[in-house]
RNA sequence: GCGGGUGUAGCUCAGUGGUAGAGCAUCACGUUGCCAACGUGAUUGUCGAGAGUUCGAUCCUCUUCACCCGCUCCA
């Protein structure tokens, strides 16, 4: 489905606002710009910091663990940790990262196509006086496929397939040297793949001034591993038992092929992980708490519910000791109409991290879960040798946790904000005329500013003077703006912009009735309050 | 990585082989005073970057970077 010419037009606006009223710029941008790069501007860094701030005060802090909350399969504790970007190399070897990470790709350069190198095979075949290496995708019909292909390449019917002379088994691409006489899987001509190229999806780095090869360290992909290695620490170091939830909010790095999408796919990303151990028994349980309770956190902070859907990964899509992967996932404008981009994913992991922590890394494909060996029959990448199970010193049992991972992006929240806030209404103006309003309607909680003050006139004295101490009082507790300048209405749409949602004027009564406006920015509802509420109506509307 | 498009003031865009303009925005003054008001004036540009052709390039050529769209990829 093609992308609707309103939908592009909007994401333009958002992305124009957000440029001009300083949410985010290009990185580098004097420079010519970084592809998948972004920085935040002033009113983009506060936005993006309520977001996390609203997020760890409702996970972590401001977490009840004394009773049982809404929906949740028993009492459970939350905290939370702040790990290094450059952690032990082999960290990512036992994460999966590593290998994951480091595909290498040919191209395909008459059908465009780009392939893992590792996931073609092929066979060689003869016929007609030519010996070519055919190739297809790795799959369980990939002898038939070949059959087709080289019946097509040698041109020959289905009947004089006994004409076709094998030389080899199916065997990996990988082991083939003599390129030119390949068959790419969906070319027509030989010899149309290039050389392998070294994808590396995690970016390198070297500790150490004199560092070389045996010095090369990875700036993490993902929060989630440096919770796993402290699990230890964090339980031997507090008196939690579990259920607990680890959270961790902090960068981190992939080499995205092709960053897209304003800052929906970029390089250097914020995260906000979950990591919930909890008894292998009651992990369905959680899982779908955690599911649920995530979806239900994008609400309450005001997103709209049609604009966002959970997507259930399918059976044949989970590795097999993970219970279910659920997406979250928001109505971006630049995607076509009816598809949604993730903003978090909740994965049941079983105990597949922690226990290729402990004992080397897992193979994803065995069951029940081995350590993955190499040709010599050794662990491929050693664990920690590590005991990190858990000991619940009510019943004495001793197991490995199993964990359920909500991982939220918070680039991807704070874009899915913007673009759930980016509202375009019609307001009067002065003589009635009805004029188009460009207003971000950001839930108070995440608004970069919560209040402007004016004076409606620059020139009282005691209008400028009340505005400017109401000001500072709000200061105190909130981001709030000043602005005295250009007319009253200009100054109202300049907040609309911002998304400031209450602005308070001082004007000539306020004088004799000691009293100011307070204007809601959605509903453009003006109320007189007195002035000594000001502080608390402003912290009661915003905390709710 | 491939194909197509775009790149000129803070934003949206016009424009020309002779070193640039509009609207909006911003600022000042005056007037007004509760929803982008009006008047007067002012500020703003390595014309994405580099190289070439030319007496002279924002314009033509090549290279490069970034953004958008489509494919590809998506742990």
């Amino acid at each position: 489905m093609a992308n609707t010419e309103a939908d592009s037009s909007l994401m333009k606006k958002i992305v124009s606002l957000c440029k001009r009223r300083g949410f985010l710029f290009q990185s580098s941008e004097i420079y010519g710009g970084l592809n998948g790069f972004w920085d935040y501007g002033p009113l983009g860094v506060e936005l993006k910091r309520n977001i996390k701030r609203a997020w760890w005060q409702d996970m972590v802090t401001g977490h009840d663990d004394l009773n049982v909350v809404e929906n949740a399969p028993s009492v459970f504790s939350m905290t939370g940790i702040d790990s290094t970007i450059i952690m032990h190399p082999q960290i990512w070897k036992c994460s999966g990262h590593y290998d994951l990470f480091h595909d290498y790709m040919v191209d395909c350069k008459q059908s465009k196509r780009r392939y893992r190198h590792d996931q073609i095979v092929g066979r060689w075949v003869e016929a007609k006086g030519q010996k070519i290496f055919v190739t297809t995708l790795a799959s369980e019909a990939c002898e038939s496929e070949i059959e087709s292909k080289a019946l097509k390449f040698f041109k020959l019917r289905a009947k004089n397939k006994e004409d076709l002379v094998y030389s080899s088994e199916v065997i990996d691409l990988i082991s083939v040297e003599e390129t030119t006489s390949v068959l790419a899987p969906e070319a027509k001509a030989l010899d149309t793949l290039t050389s392998p190229r070294e994808f590396n999806l995690m970016f390198k780095t070297t500790v150490g001034a004199l560092g070389g090869e045996d010095d090369v360290a990875f700036l993490r992909p993902e929060t989630a591993q440096g919770i796993f290695v402290n699990f230890k620490n964090v339980i031997d170091s507090t008196r939690f038992r579990l259920p607990l939830g680890i959270a961790q909010i902090g960068k981190s790095f992939r080499n995205e092929i092709t960053p897209r999408n304003f800052t929906f796919r970029s390089r250097e990303f914020e995260q906000m992980e979950i990591e919930f151990f909890c008894h292998p028994d009651d992990s369905a349980k959680w899982y779908s708490y955690w599911r649920d309770r995530r979806l239900s956190w994008y609400h309450t902070m005001g997103i709209s519910e049609k604009s966002l859907i959970m997507r259930e990964h399918h059976a044949d899509e989970l590795a097999h000791y993970s219970i279910g992967t659920a997406d979250i996932e928001y109505a971006f404008p630049f995607l076509p109409e009816g598809e949604y981009g993730e903003l978090e994913g909740v994965a049941h992991r079983g105990d597949f991290d922690l226990r290729s922590h402990m004992e080397g890394k897992l193979d994803e494909k065995s069951n029940p879960l081995e350590v993955q060996l190499n040709e010599k029959g050794k662990p491929k990448y050693r664990g920690s040798g590590k005991d990190l199970q858990y000991r619940d010193d009510l019943t004495n049992e001793k197991y490995t946790p199993h964990v359920i991972e909500p991982s939220a992006g918070a680039d991807r929240a704070t874009l899915a904000f913007l673009c759930e806030a980016y509202y375009e209404d019609e307001a009067p103006d002065e003589n009635g005329k009805m004029q188009l309003r460009t207003v971000m309607r950001f839930h108070p909680r995440i608004a970069p500013i919560k209040a402007a003050v004016f004076p409606l006139v620059k020139k009282d004295e005691f209008q400028s003077k009340t505005a400017r101490d109401i000001y500072l009082a709000l200061k105190r507790e909130f981001n709030v703006f000043y602005d005295e300048t250009a007319a009253i209405g200009k100054r109202y749409r300049r907040q609309d912009e911002a998304g400031t949602p209450y602005c308070i004027t001082v004007d000539g009564d306020s004088v004799t009735d000691q009293s100011v406006t307070i204007r809601e920015r959605d509903s453009l509802e003006q109320i007189r309050i007195p002035i000594d509420s000001v502080v608390s109506e402003i912290r009661n509307r915003i905390l709710g």
